[in-house]
DNA sequence: CTAGGTGCAAAATATTTGCACTGGT
DNA sequence: ACCAGTGCAAATATTTTGCACCTAG
């Protein structure tokens, strides 16, 4: 245990949101004095966190998006291609549908991952007075 | 029209299935008298495809991967860590599901993907006899 | 002390782009 | 001839790795 996991592990888990590997490292410099922690320690940790199942990492456009796992329910997300906002949802039909699934297929399921794709409400409004912009966070 | 595209429209619209554009790459070239394709081209070919609506991208483990789209139903997929193979299923639940969902977050819906992951028959038990080989293509 | 962790630089992977050339119409 | 399309090489973006050094236990 560093003082750069601890850094990175009390930034991770002060608040429940999703980021990737770069908003990560963009965050720590200001707030730790000890300096920033390196980009191949980064990935290295995030790899290890989630081995150890205390988060989850999800593929979107191509990068790595994590969040929050250890205690957490399950759930899947609302993904608005205007603002680039994760919105999550829970479903009990989703998680009735893969048992069912899994029985007719003879398939043993491990995980699912479901992203629903489309606007939120404030960029179906924002669409149409002005050209929205597309900044992430 | 060029010889490349009609080549590689070709290639991709002759079986229904999963691929990436390495997998395309490798296939042209045997069978095409014309020598390869360019990566470059596979690559921009393959967006023109799924602008037209004629090819489906998604996103797995980092990689682009994608199926027809133009005339075939619309589906999800489970995915088999153990033969890296896609089995694709459909389910009217899951798009009413949607719809609810778009009215309760005031979402305006363009797509969903739903991916779940687990193993498939063939690598449940091949899992139990031996240590199975986890190479690619 | 010593094993695991870190940072730097470089490699690996996947995809995209600048640019000059070429082939289709 | 013209213009879209192509190939090469190089650029991007993201993530991983080799390796020498450092530090917590």
């Amino acid at each position: 245990m560093t003082q750069q996991r601890r850094d990175l592990v009390d930034h991770v888990f002060q608040q429940h949101d999703h980021f990737d590997a770069d908003d990560l490292i963009e965050r720590l410099p200001p707030k730790t004095e000890s300096g920033c922690v390196s980009r191949p320690t980064v990935y290295r940790t995030l790899v290890e966190l989630v081995d150890a199942g205390l988060l989850r990492k999800m593929d979107l456009e191509g990068r790595a998006v994590y969040e929050h796992d250890y205690g957490y329910p399950q759930h899947d997300h609302l993904y608005c291609t205007g603002c680039h906002s994760l919105i999550e949802f829970r479903s009990d039909e989703l998680v009735n549908m893969r048992k069912t699934l899994a029985k007719n297929h003879d398939f043993r399921v491990t995980g699912h991952r479901l992203i629903i794709t489309g606007l939120c409400r404030n960029c179906q409004t924002a669409r149409r007075r002005t050209r929205r912009r597309v900044d992430m966070i």
